[in-house]
DNA sequence: TTCCTGACTTTAC
DNA sequence: AGTAAAGCCAGGA
């Protein structure tokens, strides 16, 4: 079958239209992008790692940093995200609660 | 083309 | 509470 887009321009897509100091899971990406399978979202990225893909706005759902992060690994994810203005727990872990992407704004795309 | 792996999430013990 | 297994599908070899 035809793919117009590739799977991972459409998480690149959605991944973009995060807000600059704001955070998502995969499992809302994968929400997005219409598929049930949040593996995916990492592997799409991690099989791409493209720079322009801000990959470190995308965190676990239990606001984890990804354990393979390609661009310099999770400690340079988790300097993004502090350089954006996200804040992190003690447990080293993401606020979830006051920087999560909600799901409802990706109506815009 | 087929087969295997994977940056996850959820449910169950 | 933490640990284990299942399920889903797109890429890469």
């Amino acid at each position: 079958m035809k793919m117009r887009l590739s799977f991972f321009s459409q998480v690149c897509a959605v991944v973009k239209s995060i807000p600059k100091g704001k955070i998502t899971t995969y499992g809302i990406v994968a929400r997005l992008v219409d598929t049930k399978d949040s593996r995916r979202i990492g592997h799409a990225l991690h099989a791409n790692r493209d720079p322009n893909c801000p990959c470190h706005r995308v965190v676990f759902k239990d606001g984890s940093l990804a354990p393979g992060y390609a661009f310099g690994g999770p400690k340079e994810q988790r300097f993004r995200l502090e350089k954006e203005g996200v804040g992190f727990k003690a447990s080293g872990k993401v606020d979830l609660v006051n920087h999560l992407w909600n799901e409802s704004l990706s109506l815009a795309i």
